[in-house]
DNA sequence: ACACCTTCTCTACACTGTAGACTTTACGCG
DNA sequence: CGCGTAAAGTCTACAGTGTAGAGAAGGTGT
């Protein structure tokens, strides 16, 4: 068979040259498309048209391979670690990290549960490069290091919070325009959950940029007001 | 042979009567004592000395069994939707959760992420139950539903991110008292990540409880500043 | 042409969840 | 007691997993 059979079906993947991009491209596609149990090492390799063990060239087992996927969505982010409005940037990145999620539902898992496994040193630098930015753009603000590592929890910490939050909000039935049963609210015993099944029509209409906007608000102006923050002019410029 | 082999090691799994609630209990003691990984059918059946196939009486699948096991968890937690403090006892809850993510670090991310690929409707009645008594007790409170909704939204959220947070605190190697070794922060390259290394020491010292009740505090008086809230006086009496 | 290193493939192994048929046990009833 | 029925537990088997280890194929420099 001279021809390659290359014509069948959507098999784009030519046989080029592999490379850890191409591959944690491939992975996050897959995960995408199929959510995280489908990107197995078998599968990941049809789609790529190779031998699933050629796979160990560019990841050296499974869990690095989901940390590469981790590392490739949060190089979505993008931070201005030197913006003046620290305030607005703050909310700039939830915005932008709001989107990121909403756009790969389905990493999520990853991202919020692989550094509960990898103590902070050993994660991969892309995973920690959003951490390095917020603290300076804190500490260039103003903030004294321990308290812009206080803040960004705290901030850090809403943000996260709210994006489980917010993809939890999951619909039964797409179809059905009754509250209670788009969101399989009926199965739920009346007498143990009278609450939540009268909130159903309240529950399927959450705006959640607005609540993310407004939490975040809350918790900065909050903070800032119990935080030290020496005054730019009697601060020494940064260096380099 | 009619003495019971029981002697040996530990096995104190006398093969008395199987039932949910034991295979739970000893699910989460494995998870508790050797992560998620090591919760196998195999290996829980070997824990009650049991063959593997008979824990399908109890649990559907795997994925049920983790469903059971978060219950269990959630089962540990204790809200009093009646309190009359509505701050207080939600400081109190937020308490009461973190140390259970403390004493399960292993769950944790169970509790996050299964709902996200289980509609809310459809979720174990025991992890909705927290859900109901917060709505409940904001409710009393006097808040409007649609505004108790929102409140718990921004409480859980915040909540979730912080046990996220602190558990995130991992240390690679106890038994160095330098502050960037025991984080594993040496490995880090200095040009890339200089705010992240002077912070090695802050990083050690992190008291999770204070950090959280701050949050807290700001979070509820922030939200209930702007929430209307119906005065005690001017409330029909609850029925029942 | 040769050697060499990287990239890729093949085979094999131990382990996973679980379907389906079977055996054992428990229990109510004559 | 014995029998019948249902529940509880077991056995076997299968398709799928991650990945070790040996080998083949391909590219590059001399």
């Amino acid at each position: 068979m001279p021809s390659p059979k290359n014509s069948d079906a959507e098999a784009a993947a030519e046989k080029t040259r592999l490379s850890r991009q191409v591959v944690l491209a491939a992975a996050l596609e897959l995960v995408d498309a199929e959510g995280l149990d489908a990107l197995t090492m078998r599968r990941l390799g049809q789609q790529l048209n190779r031998d699933p063990m050629s796979l160990y060239r560019y990841a050296a087992n499974r869990a690095a391979l989901l940390d590469g996927v981790s590392e490739l969505v949060f190089d979505e982010l993008s931070i201005h670690p030197k913006d003046p409005d620290w305030q607005a940037q703050l909310r700039y990145i939830a915005h932008d990290l709001r989107l990121l999620a909403l756009r790969h539902p389905n990493v999520v898992p990853l991202l919020v549960t692989r550094p509960l496994s990898t103590p902070l040193g050993l994660r991969p630098l892309g995973t920690l490069r959003p951490l390095e930015q917020i603290l300076s753009l804190l500490i260039d603000a103003g903030f004294a290091p321990a308290d812009a590592l206080h803040m960004y929890r705290a901030y850090y910490g809403f943000l996260y919070g709210h994006i489980l939050n917010e993809l939890q909000e999951f619909i039964v039935d797409p179809d059905e325009n009754e509250a209670l049963l788009r969101l399989g609210l009926h199965r739920l015993p009346p007498k143990d959950f009278p609450q939540l099944r009268a909130l159903g029509p309240v529950l399927a209409d959450y705006d959640g940029a607005a609540e993310l906007d407004q939490g975040i608000d809350i918790l900065l102006s909050g903070l800032a007001a119990h935080l030290s923050r020496v005054p730019e002019s009697t601060r020494e410029p940064a260096q380099g």
